[in-house]
DNA sequence: CCGTCGACGTTATTGTCTAT
DNA sequence: ATAGACAATAACGTCGACGG
């Protein structure tokens, strides 16, 4: 029992000592937690303050005020990190010049700063710059300490009767903690302001008018407006004392391969040889390219539709039926057989596809059919046609595009035993693809012209219909618009098959003293060359020689070339020929010289109709649109590689800025 | 303390270049 | 073609120094 007790009074004496110290314990806590009340860190509410850190200073540092300019300039270090995150591994950045370095003036209008600056210095009568620096100097002498009195005073404002912040001061402070910095590399067109608004009135008229506002119109009317008003900008002198010829930049021009000559010479000695060797007849050469064509209605409507288009020649002069590959992803996409003169034209031979993919463009699905469809066919045909065995070997001149080169291609190409291939020089496209130089010009005018026509007839026919012009509507489904293709490629086809054409074509494509006519590769001159190669090129002539030559050519092309050929799209639209003739088109490029003459004057004649719109518009004054008669703007081919060629001087007769690099050339 | 000056840092945007 | 990244650019801001 009194053990017992005993216990019990010890374990009571142990439990009050223990609430002692509870008590002890809370009393002290409670004490520490009204004395963080009372230093602030506690809320009234009974919470912890969150501790931001705003400004990380570090006040027993010696470099706390670099810190702070640093801190006050985030911009620099945000920019950084965000270049590190970039650079994985996948990607290599470009070298840099300078390395990264910490801001070393403070940005006074960071919020936090700013702050306190205005504070301090509403208290000081008269805003003396001295004085405020002191102070903030008093208060804060981390953040304030490289405040230069020189510094406040530029932000004071004395004109007044009292001195105040000046008004910029005060909007870069509402703005933020930006510096307010204007963009520096002007445009040239900046120093004028009011012909840049003029254009871009005179823009919105003529479409309100009904015009249809294409890139050339465009162009000219901005060049006529700055060659009238501003000629200097043309010719400019820069500040290190180089004048300068405003131009295209660089990435808008492609740049043929420095061996492009070399290289188109011995394309066309390749072919020679396999000629020669083969013998074959130039019925049996067939050249095939792919172009990109797409409706553009009026009004800078987007475009509806897009299909490439196929052109396959012979070294005969003969244009093969069209391959036609729509876009889309199945028979749906091709153009219904009710159409305007599709009997006629499947009839003909013309091959309706879809390409399957997103894009327009050619495939190996498409290409294979190509082969099958229309280039076997005509071979088999022509052979039996001149008597020749079926084992006649033939020969297809293509360009390195991705799908040709492709080993799939190849290796499908391989099963036609009876057809040879020969490629064209990488990015030498628009010199040496005689489909190219010759066949898409008139191709793409046809298709334009034809385009045009059925919009003229749609709205003549809506405007008998309706009650006020304003509501013809111009039909843009795209089924329809499809239908309309097959008319236009009717049209193209009797247009374009023309001898002379298609020969000029195969000799227009010219590399020093050779160029692909028949009669060229298979000429003494080729014969002589061919034998020479012997000493002055033995492992070119060891690889001609070889046999993989005939049946595969050795492809040593990098894979890093550039397509050829995307850019279709784009190039159609540069050029504004909707005016003139097919036929002076065509007769120009076969040379004779009246036709020639014809195109000259309708290409100025179709600028001098839009200076005229300017006249009506009465936005630019008589003085300008008189010089721009005069100096008929020319505007010359479309071709992204220009070739010094009669053909294109005959386009151009008055060399203008943009023409003077070709002449150099 | 006021006013000014020269030196140089900071900034946003376009040109140019690279990679996809 | 297209997107993204860096370089070039010159006005404006900041700073230190100087003289009155």
């Amino acid at each position: 029992m009194i053990r017992d007790r005993q216990v019990e009074n010890a374990s009571w004496k142990a439990l009050a000592k223990r609430d002692n110290a509870t008590e002890r314990q809370q009393r002290k806590r409670e004490h520490e937690k009204q004395s963080e009340i009372d230093a602030g860190i506690w809320s009234s509410s009974g919470r912890k303050y969150k501790v931001r850190k705003l400004v990380d200073q570090d006040l027993t540092s010696s470099q706390s005020s670099e810190q702070v300019a640093e801190q006050s300039r985030p911009h620099c270090e945000i920019k950084e990190q965000e270049r590190k995150k970039n650079q994985g591994p996948g990607r290599k950045a470009r070298l840099r010049q300078n390395e990264y370095q910490k801001a070393t003036y403070v940005n006074w209008f960071d919020p936090l700063i700013w702050l306190q600056i205005d504070t301090v210095a509403k208290t000081i009568p008269l805003m003396g710059p001295a004085k405020i620096v002191a102070r903030l100097q008093k208060l804060n002498p981390i953040q304030s300490k490289p405040l230069n009195k020189s510094t406040v005073w530029y932000w004071i404002d004395c004109s007044g009767p009292s001195p105040r912040w000046k008004d910029s001061i005060l909007a870069r402070m509402k703005a933020g903690d930006r510096a307010p910095c204007k963009p520096v590399m002007l445009s040239i067109l900046e120093p004028y302001p009011h012909i840049v608004e003029k254009i871009i009135k005179h823009l919105p008229n003529l479409r309100d008018v009904g015009v249809s506002i294409t890139i050339p119109l465009t162009r000219g009317i901005i060049i006529s407006h700055f060659k009238s008003e501003a000629p200097e900008i043309f010719n400019t002198t820069h500040k290190n004392g180089t004048s300068f010829q405003f131009k295209c930049s660089d990435s808008f021009t492609c740049k043929l391969p420095v061996d492009w000559e070399d290289q188109c010479q011995r394309s066309a000695m390749r072919m020679a040889r396999i000629i020669k060797e083969e013998d074959i007849s130039p019925k049996l050469i067939i050249n095939f390219n792919q172009t990109g064509s797409r409706q553009v209605p009026l009004h800078g409507e987007e475009e509806k539709i897009a299909f490439t288009l196929v052109t396959c020649i012979t070294g005969s002069g003969e244009l093969l039926p069209f391959q036609v590959i729509y876009k889309g992803k199945g028979a749906r996409s091709c153009p219904k057989p009710m159409a305007e003169n599709y009997t006629d034209t499947v009839e003909a031979g013309m091959v309706f596809e879809f390409s399957g993919e997103p894009n327009h463009w050619s495939s190996h699905k498409t290409m294979r059919s190509l082969i099958d469809n229309i280039i076997i066919p005509y071979l088999e045909k022509t052979k039996k046609r001149l008597n020749l065995p079926p084992d006649q070997k033939a020969l297809v001149y293509l360009d390195c595009w991705s799908v040709h080169r492709s080993e799939e291609f190849r290796s499908f190409m391989k099963t036609k035993e009876t057809i040879c291939i020969c490629y064209v020089p990488a990015n030498c496209t628009s010199l040496f693809q005689p489909c190219d130089a010759g066949i898409q010009q008139p191709l793409k005018l046809i298709c334009k012209q034809c385009c045009h026509e059925d919009v003229v007839k749609e709205v003549t026919a809506g405007l008998k219909m309706a009650s006020s012009p304003v509501e013809v509507r111009i039909s843009n489904e795209m089924p329809l618009l499809r239908d309309r293709t097959v008319r236009w490629l009717w049209i193209a086809y009797p247009e374009l098959n023309h001898r002379e054409l298609i020969l000029k074509a195969w000799k227009g494509c010219r590399a020093g003293a050779f160029d692909l006519s028949f009669e060229c590769l298979t000429g003494r001159e080729m014969g002589w060359a061919l034998w020479e190669l012997r000493t002055t090129d033995p492992t070119f002539h060891a690889e001609l020689l070889s046999a993989s030559s005939i049946t595969m050519p050795l492809l040593k092309i990098p894979d890093n070339i550039q397509e050829d050929n995307v850019d279709g799209d784009y190039e159609s639209d540069i050029e504004d020929d909707s005016s003139v003739p097919v036929h002076s088109l065509i007769a120009c490029m076969i040379g004779s010289e009246k036709g020639a003459e014809s195109y000259v004057c309708n290409q100025s004649g179709a600028l001098q109709s839009a200076t005229s719109f300017m006249e009506v518009q009465g936005t630019l004054d008589g003085q300008s649109a008189g010089k721009n008669e005069g100096n008929s703007v020319v505007i010359d081919s479309s071709r992204r590689l220009r070739k010094p060629s009669s053909r294109l001087q005959a386009y151009a007769k008055n060399a203008e800025w943009w023409d003077q690099e070709d002449e150099s050339k």
